[in-house]
DNA sequence: GTGAAAGCGCTAACAT
DNA sequence: ATGTTAGCGCTTTCAC
């Protein structure tokens, strides 16, 4: 079966390529006559442009990377709706590509990407992300980045974030004020800024609350819901356990709660539990979970808004700008007690 | 900054391009001199070959199109995974589209995608989707397409499917042996092969326990969480309200729960559940959610080696094979009493 | 308003 | 083993 060029539509029409080409593409030096001709057969035949001979030309691909940990995760999934909202307006196609928390792959992914194949990325680090040396050959090429959420350092362009400090404050507030003493903070990561933001949080809240702060205090997991079981079951085990836990991240909620389900530890009586998370069945689990809960979408959709902006005017490389969209915290039965009605909180 | 290219190189060297192209791919008629040569260079001035130039010429890009109706949706996020480990393995790139259950947008990306931008296809169909002239357009191009889940009837080529007739009768038997007398049926579309296959299996179980059944025992709901938990909010308030739900959709446990508690119906105790799911959070709902277990990741991981094989061959158009991989019936307390241990079904 | 011609960067016949 | 040449399908000067 053969495709259907601009060459064959020019010889069926009697026109040159170029004449066809300009018509296909509204130009304004092509008669109304003609460009109804062309689109005419362009129709009839069945005519599809050729993305990649456009591309090598125009170098410009109409196609933008996402760069991400996970999909399986309800921040992220979140996150492509809004991204994935944009770039179908705009016509944009958009390469989906997983690091799975790998830095290795991560390194790989972005190697993969700085060969014209993309004309934007948008980003969030993997958690095992230490060095940056990837990143900064990526925009050395000129090539666009925003990152949202799990942005990069030193890297100067756009960024996407949430209130991370002031969110991860108020949770831990939020925690004392319902009577805990020892919180442990459980992170994925040491090196992420935004892990590091929400610590800061939390030890700020800590001491203006005159509660003592130990390294121990810190509980990092790694991306195997085994060992991270594991580590928590040792963590609740302990005669001196914990009375909160403030989890910076979404999928140590369900980790938590199922080793609180085996050691028989009920919450909120004997442990209370913030997550920052956007499980849609965080007020549906036993007990409902007090969330932080992230603008996913908006930060998605914002970050493909600025990269659109930012190829449309063709801008070689993006001005230094840090979009902060609140987060919101939705107070539920694992902190309070039974009876009490949820509350939303603006941070 | 200038890009580096074949051109350059071959400069550089004082080769010809095509001996410095047939060197970076390795070939056999260029000596081992010159490739190491060649190679040194390319990796000094850090080369990376433009993929558009190379597809164009070669009629092949390396990538693949997923269609799916969502990626906030634990089956689709997981099966995603499942491809993405294959692509990731194959040196393949994967574009996601989303459908949003939308007929109109699944026919504008299937149109999208025709003009040679991928090598093939991994699709799984919006809900509203009924006619299929589209997707005959695709095939007809040689596309290689391979359907997953939500299959689309009457294109020979291949599938990887779950046993859901299978499932759903097991389901269905599984409410009655609870003690269910009138069971309703929640789908999100009349037309889905699969929603098909999973109503037949329910309805073969009621006949075989001579439940009687009438049309007014399926409930279709939409895209829309607002109407859909009105809906459920109008069958659950009727005094002759169904003893027994079997969700073939994972999101409608969101609204069941919500209703469920917005009506101080207890579950399992008024009312007993069974949802096809892949949520994580199942066992940790208030009550453990007694759910149909999908082997997402498998189903993306086999359709994606189907797709990828059949690449490898050339072949033109998939063989008419379709994989089936079964279902697990996870039962917990949203349909026995509490206290009753955890079982696993295989089906 | 239309056409001729060059070239994006790469690959694959076909020489040598 | 290396080089010459043509061309993938499209866009874009530049000429008429």
């Amino acid at each position: 079966m053969q495709t259907v060029t601009i060459k064959i539509l020019a010889e069926k029409l009697k026109l040159s390529r170029s004449t066809v080409s300009k018509a296909l593409s509204d130009s304004h030096e092509i008669s109304q006559d003609t460009k109804n001709r062309v689109l005419a057969m362009a129709a009839k035949l069945d005519y599809a442009p050729n993305p990649y001979a456009s591309s090598l030309r125009k170098k410009s691909s109409k196609t933008i990377a996402v760069v991400i940990p996970e999909v399986a995760d309800s921040f992220f999934a979140q996150a492509i709706n809004g991204i994935e909202a944009v770039a179908q307006d705009k016509g944009y196609h958009v390469l989906i590509y997983l690091t799975h928390e790998s830095f290795l792959r991560e390194k790989a992914i972005v190697k993969d990407i700085q060969n014209g194949r993309i004309d934007g990325v948008l980003m969030s680090l993997s958690s095992e992300t230490t060095s940056f040396a990837h990143l900064h050959a990526l925009a050395k090429k000129g090539l666009p980045i925003v990152f949202f959420d799990r942005v990069c350092p030193g890297i100067p362009t756009a960024t996407v974030t949430t209130n991370d400090y002031a969110a991860s404050y108020r949770a831990t507030q939020h925690l004392i004020d319902c009577g805990c003493k020892k919180i442990v903070f459980l992170a994925i990561s040491k090196s992420l800024l935004i892990t590091g933001e929400r610590l800061r949080g939390y030890q700020q809240a800590l001491t203006d609350n005159a509660l003592p702060f130990t390294p121990a205090d810190i509980l990092v997991c790694k991306n195997d819901m085994a060992h991270n079981n594991s580590l928590i079951t040792k963590l609740l085990a302990k005669p001196n356990r914990p009375d909160g836990l403030l989890s910076s991240v979404e999928k140590l909620a369900t980790s938590i709660y199922t080793v609180c389900n085996q050691l028989h530890l009920s919450i909120p009586g004997q442990l209370k539990v913030v997550c920052f998370s956007n499980l849609q069945t965080a007020p549906l689990l036993q007990p409902p979970l007090t969330t932080v809960t992230q603008p996913a979408f908006a930060m998605g959709n914002t970050a493909a808004t600025i990269l659109f902006k930012a190829l449309k005017k063709g801008t070689i490389g993006l001005k230094n700008d840090s979009e902060v969209i609140p987060s919101i915290m939705m107070v539920r039965n694992s902190t309070e007690a039974i009876g009490t009605p949820f509350t939303e909180v603006a941070l």
